[in-house]
DNA sequence: CGGCGTCTTGACTCAAGTCAACGTGGGTGG
DNA sequence: CCACCCACGTTGACTTGAGTCAAGACGCCG
């Protein structure tokens, strides 16, 4: 079923078979999407949530010169901008990184299900709380750790959610992501990112190759960019 | 009342009276509390929700050195910590920067409030989302703009939430923070967060002297800091 | 009056950005 | 099937913005 994944191995309120039925029942439609494709632009009203089911999403601001800040990386399993019906609109941009299936779930449909479901509200409300807690270790990443420990610490929460959906085995992962785009989420230059993971392969903690990525010592790792999971809220 | 300045001249759902006097009648009780006050620490389950009446309040995460990033500053008519209803406990510490008046609501009368109303569930929501878009600036602050920047785009963000509640009058406000509490939000040392408030005067934008902030070219700091406060959701 | 937290300033250091050149590999079209 | 192309990755040399260290000034409170 398509929201399997939702809140897997997420601490908090368990989802009721009923209600995640009720969820399915919700989908719009199923699609898929190529890779770097914009679904959502800043400001423009939206009437549908995105659900992603299969690729990377990322949501990032441009600053004046076309810079981007990636604010948030998205795996299978998440409810990736939920918060967009409460707002009614984004305050920043959707694309894809690599080649996505999504489920659009129209607000009117979540409309009906607020009232039909009031339990289920609190689990959305915790969904997208979750997105803030991962906002705010970004921040903490980006105000107080240097480049390769943003870097480290980067890898660790991505690597964290993959495998609460079973997409890492804990030590190797599948991670499309160019240097580039990796700088844009961590807040530097792509040829410092080349640096940093040069940095990592020396210090034999963590190897890239070819959207392949391989922790190779996780604890050291988490240890050098101050990576505590609690924040993910993840059983276990 | 209490909760009299709460989304005051925030756009989204209008909060009807009745929900406002449930909201009111829900406050366990209403207290007072010094400057540097830690209210609640990082991990351990809180079983109420803050809502701040008078004073500043912040949140931050400490460094492995006990250095701190702060992730966000909150000002009377702000619920602080409604995010710990859904979440249990928090990931990360919350105090008082000044005297404070605040009004603590258990969790079990927003229980009661859910059933109760469910109309104010998704205002609460709304609430809590506009917590996560400020947050989403602040990581575009801290990995895109340089040091003058995030200063002068820190100054609008709490110059417009001030407003919006009636403690600014657009030019001058109170903002009881030392440099280095100001550091520690725009992720620069005190001695530079110094320098740049310099810069800022000496450009004829920004004074701050004891507490008081002249904002003597609000346009040019906005236009300076890439400032567009569309992400605060205020009326007009 | 003394003391402590805050603010201010200068001199020096260093992490990260910039610029520029070159390598490399997968994909496409002649 | 090969040649070219282009996006991505890699590396070095140089620049610069912000951190660090240190000393002194200011101002409020006990």
């Amino acid at each position: 079923m398509i929201f399997d994944d939702f809140l897997r191995h997420r601490r908090g309120e368990q989802i009721l078979p009923e209600d995640r039925a009720a969820l399915e029942s919700s989908v719009g439609e199923v699609r898929s999407l190529p890779a770097r494709m914009t679904l959502v632009r800043k400001g423009e009203p939206v009437h549908f949530s995105t659900y992603l089911v299969e690729g990377l999403i990322c949501r990032y601001m441009d600053d004046r010169e076309g810079l981007r800040q990636v604010v948030a990386v998205h795996v299978p399993g998440d409810f990736v901008d939920l918060h967009a019906y409460p707002l009614k609109h984004l305050d920043h941009d959707l694309a894809t990184l690599t080649a996505c299936k999504i489920a659009t779930v129209p607000h009117k449909n979540l409309d009906i299900l607020m009232s039909d479901r009031p339990g289920l509200v609190k689990l959305l409300w915790f969904s997208t709380l979750l997105d803030a807690a991962m906002h705010r270790e970004w921040i903490f990443r980006l105000g107080r750790l240097d480049a390769v420990a943003r870097v480290g610490h980067f890898f660790c929460e991505i690597e964290a959610k993959l495998r609460a959906v079973g997409l890492s085995d804990g030590v190797s992962f599948e991670l499309a992501m160019t240097q580039n785009d990796l700088g844009e989420a961590c807040g530097i230059t792509s040829v410092h990112m080349n640096r940093m993971l040069r940095m990592l392969k020396e210090q034999g903690l963590l190897e890239m190759r070819a959207s392949r990525v391989q922790m190779l010592d996780r604890p050291a790792l988490a240890r050098l960019s101050e990576f505590d999971p609690s924040y993910l809220f993840i059983d276990k």
